[in-house]
RNA sequence: GCGGAGGUAGCCUAGCUGGCCAAAGGCGCGGGACUUAAGAUCCCGUACUUAGUGUUCCAUGGGUUCGAAUCCCAUCCUCCGCACCA
């Protein structure tokens, strides 16, 4: 089985730590480097994918210090929310599933019981992260800074922003509608179900209270679609719900006791004054509001009570139920002898037609329910047809001219208007409920209840926004769609609810202790956080000591040391040093995050900086990276087991991982996991390694010539390669490089006979630290077994020297011409004995020589280079062959890129191919001559010399 | 719906500031070398054609250009976020 790795790696990585190269301390000597990857929650394990993100960022830092920058990459936590809470609760209950998850992922038994409170569970996985994640990666991370949400001393500089979003003006309150239970108060309802039995799929959703008049009373009906209002014909109530009436506001209501009980929660001043059976208020007319018509009531039996207010307007025009059901009243019997409605009254409705759809007649809803073959109420396939229609009449939709002043409106802007305009005429109301049923952990049931006093952050401020999405222009942010488009998010944002009440766990709001900051508001600024956390971590200053005026000075520079020392109980001289960190190290040079981030934290992230903090102080980089997916769970599951971060380190090896994740694609492509892929890396690294370990030490000592300065060329491209890629955090392309491309060329070197010591020494030193960033085990590993000073995690990635245009461009002939060789021997199935080469003939140079002086910038046209060089004596006679080749040089170059059109000149072919003869003849097994076109009484039996150009000799095998 | 991303050879993925792009790299596959053998490693090949510098080609259909995988338009298809949840 394949060699572990584990104890080399944490070989190196004590080294490293030993040496304290993760520690960062300011140097102003040096330029630094500050770089983040947006904090994990702690909500339990993470798997293999995670990790593609964390490794790049260490990657990029360890690139960073190796080109002479101070670098800083703390690392954190967040807890905020109630998952901690959700999780102990599990843990508590003794969910069998759980435990098994929690032992699948390496918990110790004995830790579990720990796992029972939340803070308890938060610090059991703040130490999961640390040690088995990003210790074991070989993270060169700023231990010492290490913060999470949930500490204290986090607690106050979140305090202290939201002072300072306040005194800029940021924070406004304004009521909101949050479910809640009538017991526990607010819940949170969301996929975790941490505080609900049931309904954790539910979402809030906003309808319009339409009053309808009936002589003194109101029948109220919630819609979604209140663009439709033109189109009413009737009003539905079924006939065997008991409706409440209520009070409000000098009217009197008639609601579904549900809704009655829902309204109460949303609005003052209700007062239950009777009830109604819903048979009685068949056959009543009402007045629909907007138009005014009076519409007759009809019994139903699809109203139901707990959904909106149990009565239904009727639209039969754009709503499938409603046509079907009226189709149903009026061939329905009963109708006439139970509820005594009058022929007339009947056939009187008639369905309007009010939006016009593209693809659709008069009455969408007919035709929808027509396609889709429904005949009776209650047909589950209504849904569905109801879905269509307003998808279609939505996004394609216009309305008609009966619609008086909205005629012509798209639907999608008639809606909000025609909402509005009931809203102020005193014909409609907003109500809020949840699309589904949500119970309470206690069992009673969670209802919208209105919150007046909400606190909102103020995203929508215009000047705010304008200003932050002024500076993203400035910043480096990849991909760059994202820097195109987050001036698009940015606009989008608008009041953000930054607190809540209830099972939460997180900073108490500084203005009122009942909110607790919610989990992206308290995640804005934190990076500069890490500048404090050194300090609070160490005990030089404690929670207490972090007032207002501590952080006004230390990150503001306002006031004066002495007397904020005076008041925080901080000496000046730590105030001094902390301040000077801060202006020392800030701004954040990368915030690295998944692509998850891009349109809520990096927003608030950003606004927030701009909000509270300085010009100076301004991020200066975002890098989002995408997924590594896992098809089907195989991510988690693999043959019979979890796959636990720690599990997968082991048996690939940390290097393999990190290689495969900077590698396997753009950084700005989710990938799905690939074990058999991962183990290729491990195996590539094996390969690169016994390479590496081979040149040690071989070879002879001597001048450099020939294939010794060709490989020197090539270190000083691959230098400058790697160096671009980096400027652009293109570990890819950094990856392809140092893993494949330096291979490559070393091959190639020992297969052209290429042994200086100098050389290769030169190379293998610039080959290893290529490698660090991502490999940085094996890296250290090659580091010392070549005999190198000091730790490669340490050491400078030298500057690239010159290059040589005609050295590389010489090896690159000769590949071509072995491959035609190659090509020729394949396709001609022969093996030879011999191969004449002919360069080009003299003449032919010549034409390109012309065709160059005549460049100027551009390609010379046909006619004028034939014109040209049929002028030239040596080259007339060489009659009609001239232009030939002149049409085939102008092609050609025309197709070339212009920066190397002219790349290949310099090159002396007979010359340098007599001396590489050898060479061929050892990779072909043939005897090699190499001859000039041009040669006086040449050996050239088929004549093949006549195809000889500048930088493709003709062949012939024998 | 709103907003965003993308469709490249058997597969995964580069390229996409237009020009050595028939298209990098990896995997897979075929052949060869090494080896007692297996594995590993190395070399060659892997659209079609052909003693090589030719043809067709980068979702589909148009267009711009001397020249397009790369720019523009249309069509088809896939994926992702949408709010109080880093």
């Amino acid at each position: 089985m394949a060699h572990d790795y584990s104890e080399m790696e944490s070989k190196w990585q004590s080294e490293w730590m030993e040496r304290g190269l993760n520690l960062a301390e300011r140097d102003e000597e040096k330029p630094k480097f500050m770089m983040i990857f947006a904090y994990p929650g702690v909500t339990g394990y993470l798997h293999v994918g995670h990790l593609r993100g964390y490794a790049c960022a260490d990657a990029i830092c360890r690139f960073k210090r190796m080109t002479g920058h101070n670098v800083l990459f703390p690392v954190g936590t967040h807890a905020t929310g109630n998952g901690a809470i959700s999780l102990a609760a599990k843990v508590r209950d003794g969910d069998p599933d759980f435990i098994d998850y929690l032992l699948r992922n390496g918990c110790p038994e004995e830790r579990i019981g720990q796992l029972a409170d939340p803070m308890g569970a938060v610090e059991f996985f703040n130490e999961v992260y640390v040690e088995d994640y990003w210790k074991r990666f070989g993270f060169l991370a700023d231990w010492r800074r290490f913060t999470c949400s949930l500490y204290e001393d986090y607690g106050r500089f979140i305090q202290w922003q939201f002072r300072k979003l306040k005194d800029l003006g940021l924070l406004m309150q304004k009521p909101y509608f949050a479910p809640a239970c009538p017991g526990c108060g607010p819940v949170a309802v969301d996929a975790s179900e941490t505080d609900i039995s049931k309904g954790g799929d539910a979402e809030t959703q906003e309808y319009t209270l339409l009053k309808f008049r009936s002589d003194d009373v109101h029948l109220i009906a919630a819609t979604l679609r209140p663009e439709t209002v033109y189109g009413q014909v009737c009003f539905w109530v079924n006939p065997d719900v008991e409706y409440r009436m209520i009070s409000k506001d000098g009217e009197t209501w008639i609601v579904s006791p549900q809704a009655a009980e829902k309204l109460m929660l949303q609005k003052d001043g209700i007062a239950e004054v009777g009830t109604i059976m819903g048979r009685e208020m068949v056959g009543w007319m009402c007045e629909a509001p907007m138009i005014g018509r009076r519409i007759p009531v009809f019994p139903a039996s699809f109203c139901d009570p707990s959904v909106g207010t149990g009565l239904v307007t009727s639209v039969p025009s754009d709503a499938p139920d409603d046509w079907i059901s009226l189709e149903n009243v009026r061939r329905d019997p009963e109708m006439r002898s139970v509820y005594g409605l009058s022929e007339e009254l009947i056939a009187s409705v008639t369905p309007v037609s009010i939006i016009d759809i593209e693809g659709y007649g008069d009455f969408p809803a007919e035709d929808a329910v027509k396609r889709m073959g429904i005949t009776e109420p209650g047909d589950p396939r209504l849904e569905e047809a109801k879905k269509q229609v307003y998808k279609d009449g939505y996004h394609m939709g216009r309305m008609k001219d009966v619609c008086g002043p909205f005629a012509g409106m798209r639907v999608e802007e008639a809606k909000d208007r025609m909402r509005q305009a009931m809203i102020d005429a005193g014909e409609a109301e907003l109500f809020y409920d949840l699309t589904e049923e949500v119970v309470c952990r206690c069992g009673q049931p969670v209802r919208i209840r209105r919150i007046d006093d909400q606190w909102f952050i103020r995203y929508g401020d215009e000047e705010l926004t304008e200003r932050t999405s002024e500076h993203c222009r400035e910043m480096t942010i990849l991909p760059p769609e994202y820097h195109e488009n987050v001036h698009g998010v940015l606009d989008w944002f608008r009041e953000r609810a930054c607190a809540r009440q209830g099972n939460w766990l997180g900073t108490r709001f500084p203005f009122d202790e009942k909110w607790i900051i919610e989990a992206i508001s308290d995640s804005t600024l934190y990076p500069l956080y890490y500048l404090i956390s050194l300090y609070a971590n160490r005990g030089d200053i404690r929670p207490e000591n972090m007032t207002e005026a501590f952080f006004d000075y230390v990150v503001l520079g306002i006031g004066d040391v002495g007397a904020v020392s005076e008041e925080t109980g901080v000496g000046t001289e730590l105030l001094g040093e902390i301040r000077a960190d801060i202006g020392y190290w800030y701004p954040l040079d990368v915030n690295l995050g998944g692509k998850e981030h891009m349109t809520v934290h990096f927003p608030v992230f950003l606004m927030n900086h701009r909000a509270i903090l300085p010009d100076s102080m301004q991020p200066r980089g975002i890098l989002v990276n995408w997924y590594i997916t896992g098809k089907k769970n195989k991510i988690s599951k693999s043959k019979g087991g979890a796959q636990p971060i720690p599990g997968a380190a082991a048996r690939f090896g940390v290097d393999a991982m990190r290689l495969y994740y900077a590698h396997v694609a753009s950084m700005f492509v989710d990938v799905e996991w690939d074990e058999d892929l991962v183990m290729n890396y491990r195996q590539r690294l094996e390969r690169i390694t016994g390479a590496a370990t081979e040149m040690m030490g071989s070879g002879t000592v001597g001048e450099a010539d020939g294939i010794d300065l060709w490989l020197r060329s090539r270190m000083n491209t691959h230098l400058a390669d790697m160096r671009e890629a980096m400027d652009r955090f293109d570990l890819r392309g950094l990856a392809t490089i140092a893993y494949y491309e330096i291979l490559n060329d070393l091959r190639w070197y020992s297969r052209r006979g290429g042994c200086n010591r100098d050389v290769t020494t030169e190379a293998l030193r610039t080959w290893i630290l290529g490698m660090m960033p991502v490999t940085p085990h094996t890296a250290e590993e090659l580091w010392h077994s070549a005999g190198f000073e000091g730790l490669a995690a340490e050491a400078s990635l030298p500057e690239a020297g010159p290059v040589s245009a005609a050295a590389e461009y010489g090896e690159k002939f000769i590949r071509d011409i072995l491959s035609d060789i190659n090509q020729i021997k394949k396709v001609s199935g022969m093996t030879p004995a011999r191969i004449v080469v002919y360069t080009s003939p003299s003449w032919k140079n010549r034409v390109v020589g012309i065709a160059r002086e005549m460049a100027e910038g551009g390609v010379p046209d046909i006619p004028s280079l034939t014109k040209r060089c049929m002028a030239d004596e040596t080259l007339r006679k060489h009659g009609k062959a001239v232009p030939e080749f002149v049409k085939k040089t102008v092609a050609d170059l025309q197709r070339t890129a212009s920066d190397r059109r002219w790349s290949a000149d310099d090159l002396d072919e007979t010359t340098f191919l007599r001396s590489c003869a050898g060479f061929l003849s050892a990779e072909t097994g043939a005897e090699v001559v190499v001859h000039s076109a041009d040669e006086d009484g040449l050996y050239d039996p088929q004549g093949k010399s006549r195809a000889a150009v500048p930088g493709r000799p003709a062949l012939l095998l024998e």
